[in-house]
DNA sequence: CCTAGAATTCAACGCTTGTTGACTTAAGAA
DNA sequence: TTCTTAAGTCAACAAGCGTTGAATTCTAGG
């Protein structure tokens, strides 16, 4: 049984990594059993289906630390959107986000945890609705423009140029007046 | 063939309608041909492959008027991605990119459009790379939360407090300064 | 009307997908 | 050692995919 938890583990995090960043229809079962290293079976074994193993991959990615001021929800942004910190395979919860909300299976479960996080979290902070939302807008489109459009221009993460310009679009929206 | 050039031309609607919003990968060939209400075998006939429908799709997709002044430039892109004009079956260029910028096959060719939109409109506009980027992300988040992520919040299409949102986001990447 | 050629239909192909059930191997308890 | 149960392998399935070529229908021109 501990081979057991091995070998589910390593099939939730191949699954992570690919679906994430690919799209849950975008990577079949057999990709993802490859690249783990084990036999395709072992996914409805464990997981019963291929929509079961990615809703085990949705399992605390929207978890953030609580909230209190404007800087804290920077923060949380930022660590939540932006950084990947674990390892080579590992995939930001942007991905999930971009490549998945619009999938027709599987997408009405991750627009509800985009939708609790921006309830919570960002209306907390904000007291607005529509200032949050605004926020929402301009830590995506900074994203998308660099990691799914790949548009040269944007300057490169980790770059001292690529936070100036991030927190200048933040804090412009966090200080949008209706 | 008269009705050769219909039933093409039916084929390229349909074809822009699903792949656009769905994604190349998302739509198959039967579900374009039964919205078209033709024969599935027409597309290879016509177009080559579904690769080659795909393409013709894509033809003057991103042509623009000259852009002169920022004025210019904010118009043109919210023509561009933001309206949907011709009928109920139409769609903006923005779900094309959305969702079809990151795809194995085809992804390329819709990046280099993308580029090429960036570099001369854009870039001519503003005199700055950089600006030009962030003034990209900025109608780029504001249509992602609304359109792809459906997230509450963002005011609907067409209200005034959308431009008004839209504009001041606008406005504030094109003001930016390095 | 008749016929040549365009336009369309139809069935089939090889391939990939998620899922299933029977089979083989591994491992710990008696 | 033997037996039981867990863990992993394997082949096959039905369905959907893009694509192909032969058969059929439609439509002008003589």
């Amino acid at each position: 049984m501990n081979k057991a938890l091995n070998t589910r583990e390593k099939l939730l995090t191949h699954a992570r990594a690919l679906i994430w960043r690919h799209g849950y229809s975008n990577v079949s079962l057999r990709q993802i059993a490859a690249a783990a290293g084990v036999d395709v079976a072992l996914v409805s074994r464990y997981y019963g289906s291929k929509r079961g193993l990615f809703e085990a991959t949705l399992e605390g990615a929207f978890d953030t630390p609580p909230v209190e001021t404007a800087e804290d929800l920077v923060e949380m942004v930022v660590q939540l959107f932006v950084s990947h910190p674990r390892d080579a395979t590992d995939v930001s919860v942007l991905h999930l986000m971009l490549m998945n909300a619009q999938d027709e299976e599987v997408g009405s479960l991750v627009r509800d945890q985009q939708q609790a996080l921006l309830q919570t979290a960002v209306e907390h902070a904000t007291g607005d609705q529509t200032r949050a939302a605004l926020f929402m807008a301009a830590i995506l489109g900074m994203s998308v423009a660099e990691k799914s459009l790949h548009l040269k221009g944007i300057a490169p993460y980790h770059t001292a140029e690529y936070e100036k310009q991030l927190r200048h679009m933040l804090t412009s929206a966090l200080a949008y007046q209706p």
